[in-house]
DNA sequence: TACAATCCTGACCAACCGGTCAGTTTTGGA
DNA sequence: TCCAAAACTGACCGGTTGGTCAGGATTGTA
């Protein structure tokens, strides 16, 4: 993945200051551009997919004219590449809490609340997943099948050893997964049904604080999750 | 909603028996052509979005020439409304269980294994359901708001009364429900996800039912759900 | 058999979309 | 100030798509 996120690695890597900056000074145009490209595809991305999506609109939104995309993104699938990887970096992220040594309880809990902060916080990032999911995973099937998985494998061994000890039930530590990735991005995929059936016209900051609360609790409670003293 | 399902309604209840069979005459290759139109198009809906879909593909498809379509249905949003027509009867279905006077343990276990059979059975109909839900619902909003929010406001109120009687926790009832909805349809709309994680190339039954008594065991532990004797 | 009504289809069209390109403007270092 | 590299753009193009249409083939009935 991502040849836009190794060049920006390497350019923060590089620590000869002259070169360095020099590439900065040379290249900042280009970095704001793609920026502003970036945002402006996501949300068009996030709408209307990848199909529905025009080069035309992505350009009005970022307010450049369709040449100037074609100048920074060579074809639309490039772009569309790069928005996703930048969703996929999203996903692998907040996992860390869950350790053989951590407690249970607030590794889990954490975890869940991290996932629907970030579902709140990047709407489009996740309907952009769902729909390169939803379509097939043409472009991101080989990362689901080695880096996702391996991490979820890794991540599973964890949960099962916390088992093991007595600190919660035995139980399928990757279909608890997809239940709480679902459960989560749900509040972001779904949203109009969220809302409809809620009767409001956005989800407000208390009402996802309240699914949340609900959530941990019933995950917790559900997998007979021991609370530490 | 549904021209087609009011039709097809209308011919079946219709018993005046001359004027019946003589609409079934008339009209059944119309019924057969529509059916055949109808499988093809939900296949490629599903597969590919509304705008990834073409006209041309469902034709082939369902081997007929794309001008045939164009007869039957006038445009290719009048098809796309007759298969989530199709969809939204699905969704509503399958919630006759959960009555006041049911065991809670069984109505909520019911419904969640009702969901996830229908997620197996109706693969294509969930991502056409989910693919509207995605892109805003702009042709489903008023259902959802109006139908849909009914019924879930009335089930919702058979699980406080649960609660009140003390055969369950107090939950919000309705943010339950968005996680059912969830963990089940995730199986159907992510199932690329799914079976990366899981290392296999497609999801068999057997696997299906560990995710189902995972999810059953873990909901009704997770809302305290009494088991009555 | 006659004859409407319905069904079917190849050929066609205007609109739109992703992408190209030649040529102009801007930028930043020497 | 000069100049090469980078940034930018209007105009254009081939291919595809949803949709039309005139006319031929089937169907069911009287």
């Amino acid at each position: 993945m991502t040849e836009s996120l190794a060049r920006a690695e390497a350019t923060h890597a590089v620590t000869d200051a002259p070169v360095a900056q020099a590439m900065r000074r040379k290249e900042h145009i280009r970095y704001a551009a793609e920026a502003e490209i970036f945002a402006a595809a996501e949300t068009v991305f996030a709408r209307a997919g990848f199909s529905g999506a025009t080069m035309s609109e992505i350009a009005d939104a970022a307010g450049l004219p369709k040449a100037n995309l074609h100048y920074y993104f060579r074809t639309k699938a490039a772009l569309y590449r790069a928005v996703l990887d930048h969703t996929l970096t999203l996903w692998l992220a907040e996992t860390d809490g869950i350790r053989v040594d951590a407690d249970p309880a607030e590794a889990l809990g954490g975890y869940i609340r991290a996932k629907m902060r970030l579902t709140a916080t990047h709407r489009d990032a996740s309907r952009v997943f769902a729909n390169e999911m939803l379509h097939g995973a043409p472009h991101i099937g080989n990362y689901l099948r080695t880096e996702l998985k391996a991490l979820v494998d890794e991540k599973s061994r964890v949960i099962e050893h916390w088992a093991q000890q007595g600190l919660m039930d035995e139980i399928d530590a990757r279909h608890l997964f997809f239940t709480i990735w679902a459960a989560t991005q749900t509040y972001a995929d779904f949203q109009p049904q969220v809302c409809a059936v809620l009767g409001k016209t956005r989800l407000t900051r208390a009402e996802l604080d309240r699914a949340t609360r609900q959530l941990v609790k019933m995950v917790l409670r559900g997998c007979g999750v021991r609370v530490r003293k």
